[in-house]
DNA sequence: TTCGAAAATGTGCTCGAACACACAAAAAAA
DNA sequence: TTTTTTTGTGTGTTCGAGCACATTTTCGAA
């Protein structure tokens, strides 16, 4: 039965099996401050000080635990590491309340997995909700917020201006604060956790240029206030460049505002619009009120194609019944989730939290969104 | 500044911010068993004896700490509770080689990626690979990675009887394994971590019918040995399942196996099939092997519409071209990620193994597979 | 009542890193 | 030379859970 040979890759050695003989270099060492205290003929607070550039160590140690830590890469246990400081530490999570917009509550499950992941750890977190619609609201709130100085904070900002103000604050009152879902600014005091909303834009405009291959495609924003259009005009910039690099006329396109009544500022009903545009037959809709308007395509029983935002509820059931084509999820549970344990992971082990994490951007269709909601 | 209301849900509480005064019940407190102990008036041994099951407990004593216990809903400090533990786990990963099928080549950025988080907690991983066409490989790489006695087993194994037979001899010996990528059976031994095979199919019929919307298509396998069917019946099920339960007769969906110059058994080329039948406008291809009907497709300009598996080099760059439409992402280096986690999850903290953990299915397409790669 | 065994409970050490503190040796000041 | 300061080094305790072992309590049998 073991009479061939076979090769085993095992930590950058190979090992041989001949003949049932297993030639195994193993090293099963777990090397701690002990060990290099004990090879380098010192104590452990020596080689600690080493450790930690606190002085008062001769050249010599210094030179001999530094060659020592080198040699076998030593790591302290991170686990021994964090069990001595048994602080609490406390999350600020701030978003806006989920009455006006459904999009929001999978946030809530990503707090609770947290929750369950991380509060035997000492890492607790606390809600803030704002309203959506007020800049006022998400200012107030972000400031009462920080004034309870908790040791980070996570926020989605849909107001770049006072985003940015709370950033700075945070900045100067030495709060560690993440971004999700809505990015600030690229240079700013405040990393970023989410999607590459000019790339999304991009993945819109080819599944609708899959979709019809020619025509009029309309890019409608459904009732979202100025404050918030960054947000869309990523999306819609990126929507755009993707046909301006395909260099082909094939294809028009008309950019739409509407309230939540799907009326245009000028009260025009959409009605009518697509009465005098019976051209149109792709829409883009860049948030995820996506529903509205595949509504809107049921109800007139239009010859739509339609792409739009989010797996909120009203939207997978017209996905299902085939009024949406396509959806682009944005994933606020794992923006979320994903927030919280990288601040988590900062605040107890020290990690990193990079610059920007950007997350894939998935394509649904009727057939996988269900792996998506878990 | 702060003279309006604020409400912040903290814990199932609401705290009330009223003209500067913030209302705040915060529990602070990180429970021990010290601070159980107390609380009971038992002492610490007690306590845990409790939480283990460990017996030789006064009914009265037990009542009283378990009432506690449920009521501060206590879990112990996971950190603390390894750091006793100061063994190094063996973790052993088989899979195939890469050569044959770069699909393959994620996995190693898995294993990094998990070396990285995982061996300073005292996890160390060790690769076995055998030859993805001989079922003879498969076993007795198995037994040979069987004798060293890992501590966990994860494998992909393309060979059903043989993968059984594994995966019973290590419930015998006691040896923990966990299956990726290929299910072996859902009553088995091994729990399973992957996709559902049968709906990914069914996602492949959804993006082909969204693409033609009637005509002829057909399912390609290329080049798989009989061994590995089961993992492409399931996909073919799902696929005519979709087409089935939408009981429509605007498709005829044929099958189709070739070895791996694209010719069929009886030595038929593709061409001349293709020629036999023109009424064919898309390809469902079942494996990474997408790439080898889009050359055809692309030498021989044919008018096809493809939906294939996976991120591979050859068939990123004829998704970009256009020749692939979508490609499902089967995701192996997460496949691998999971389930290496998982199991070290389990040896390290002793959290429990799901039976199986399906992992999202991602369509791709040429704006949205960059996301994916990392 | 006393002894012995069994049952119940308490004590104390371990893991690895961190850090305060004690102590030593060498250097500087008296 | 003696005293003080500086610099380097070692020791011992802490964190929370787990577990071996020590100690106490209980209760039945002699």
């Amino acid at each position: 039965m073991f009479s061939s040979t076979y090769n085993c890759v095992f930590e950058n050695k190979i090992s041989i099996l001949l003949n049932d003989l297993f030639i195994f270099v193993l090293m099963t060492k777990k090397y701690t401050i002990k060990d290099i205290a004990e090879m380098a003929g010192v104590s452990k607070g020596t080689v600690d000080r080493v450790l930690h550039n606190r002085g008062k160590v001769s050249d010599s140690a210094k030179e001999k635990i530094t060659k020592i830590l080198e040699e076998i890469n030593f790591k302290p246990n991170p686990i021994a590491k964090n069990l001595k400081n048994n602080k609490i530490y406390r999350i600020c999570i701030l978003f806006p309340e989920s009455h006006k917009d459904s999009y929001w509550v999978p946030c809530l499950d990503a707090i609770t997995e947290f929750e369950e992941n991380y509060q035997s750890l000492g890492v607790k977190t606390e809600q803030y909700r704002y309203n959506s619609s007020s800049p006022q609201s998400f200012k107030e709130t972000a400031l009462s917020l920080i004034s309870t100085e908790p040791d980070a904070i996570l926020m989605a900002p849909l107001f770049f201006n006072e985003a940015q103000a709370v950033s700075k604050l945070c900045h100067d009152k030495n709060i560690i604060i993440s971004t999700f879902n809505n990015i600030i600014r690229k240079e700013g005091f405040s990393n970023y956790i989410g999607q590459d909303l000019f790339q999304s834009g991009r993945i819109a405009a080819k599944l609708l240029d899959t979709l019809l291959g020619q025509g009029h495609i309309a890019i409608i924003h459904v009732d979202e206030i100025v404050q918030n259009a960054t947000h869309m005009q990523q999306k819609e910039r990126g929507f755009k460049s993707y046909f301006e690099d395909k260099n082909s006329s094939s294809y028009k396109i008309s950019t739409i505002n509407l309230d939540k009544n799907l009326n245009f500022e000028n009260e025009e009903s959409l009605e009518a619009y697509f009465n005098n545009h019976e051209d149109i037959n792709g829409v883009f809709v860049t948030t995820s009120k996506t529903y509205k308007i595949a509504e809107f395509k049921k109800t007139y029983q239009k010859n739509l194609k339609i792409v739009g935002y989010d797996l909120v509820d009203k939207n997978i059931t017209l996905l299902k019944e085939g009024y949406i084509d396509f959806l682009i999820n944005q994933n606020p549970k794992q923006q979320a989730f994903v927030g919280l344990s990288t601040l988590a992971e900062h605040l107890l082990f020290d990690k990193d939290i990079p610059k920007s994490i950007l997350l894939p951007i998935d394509i649904i269709n009727s057939e996988n969104f269900q792996q998506y909601l878990e």
